[in-house]
DNA sequence: TTATATACAAACAAGAATGTATGTAAATAA
DNA sequence: TTATTTACATACATTCTTGTTTGTATATAA
């Protein structure tokens, strides 16, 4: 039968969204053809085609759903001008972000679609490109962090901030890549904010 | 014409595993075909189909004869009873690593396949248990010279072995990471051994 | 009320890609 | 010397995917 109103397409373009995410997670981006996602969304490829221009418009789309906002949310811990010291507001921020991963099951399949179920070539070679930029941006809102932990005589031995930022990015970055690949949870999932209190730490006075 | 030794056609063999790693960085190894690999490695889809069985097969080759070389050579440095203090050795088994990606460009494309030109569903989700359990073992060969270097008392701070190992560890795979998605090098290339020095020197005393 | 645009479903056409089967010249074994 | 493998090339059949086209019921605009 066919869908009638705007709020009841708008609803197929999202079930089509989820119906994706679930397709690449399983089968991978490349591997996902556009019959798989139409079945598992419950329409045909003409629903999809109608909402999206190909495979890769859904992948932004999915991207764009989850990533977006979640930068947005890092930004907002991180610069915040909060009660807490700085040190302490890294902390919540990255701990925030795998709290946030952990509960939120749409996100945890971005993630894990992104990191290793899509390969970064042609149309999808520019989201590399983004990932970079992102990556910069909060490095350098890392590291505002620390020059104010600086000020404030917070932090041990005599570091620039610019380094500690950039390792706590590096430690970061490789910790959501472990957290992603590691299943079942054994090595990673459950003891992500202590891995982190214990990194910020290092850095206390 | 036809190939006839034994040693042409080992060399039809490395030719072809050459060939699947040029093809696999540029198209990514899902939309490579064995065609598109023949036919850069001058050969038909017949002498492909005959040294291997499908492309996973190749996958594969293209991993042991990089991977399992570096892993060895990452544990020699890490393990060798040498004149250096522990943490300059793990300093210098990072550094190491990181300057060998620098100049064997084969492990650098390897590297990049298996970071972002792969997606690990399927035959290759396999692959994401071996590189886990790669990580665990680097990590208790972090861990092990941390506590070396805890018994000489060249530790700042009181922080166990085992924290440090996986912090020190979760630095690296960001950096990595980092390092292979830099492609213009702009960011993390050029300064990779002074993030790893950085990264040390926050533990010295 | 009628015309048009929306939101799909269904059918079609064409090109890839894969695996296998067959052919074959040269090397090696017997 | 002859028989048999080896190391491929070539040809074939089949299955997937994709993009497009066409059809159509409903909603909405005029």
């Amino acid at each position: 039968m066919v869908r009638k109103t705007k709020e009841d397409a708008e609803l197929t373009r999202l079930a089509i969204i989820e119906a994706a995410r679930a397709v690449f997670l399983a089968r991978g981006v490349s591997r996902s053809t556009l019959e798989h996602i139409a079945a598992k969304a419950d329409v045909t490829r003409g629903a999809v085609y109608w909402h999206f221009k190909n495979k890769t418009e859904i992948f932004h789309a999915i991207r764009d759903q989850v990533f977006l906002p979640l930068i947005d949310r890092m930004d907002d811990t991180l610069a915040s001008e909060s009660k807490d010291d700085p040190l302490t507001q890294i902390e919540n921020s990255l701990c925030d972000t795998i709290n946030e991963l952990s509960r939120n099951i749409e996100m945890q399949q971005t993630y894990e679609i992104m990191m290793i179920k899509c390969e970064y070539v042609d149309e999808f070679a520019t989201v590399l490109q983004q990932i970079l930029n992102n990556c910069s941006n909060i490095t350098e809102k890392i590291q505002l962090a620390y020059e104010r932990a600086s000020k404030k005589n917070l932090l041990a031995g005599s570091h620039s901030p610019r380094a500690l930022a950039q390792d706590t990015h590096l430690f970061f970055s490789g910790l959501l890549h472990m957290w992603v690949k590691d299943f079942d949870g054994s090595r990673f999932r459950y003891q992500a904010t202590e891995l982190i209190k214990s990194h910020i730490n290092l850095r206390r006075k």
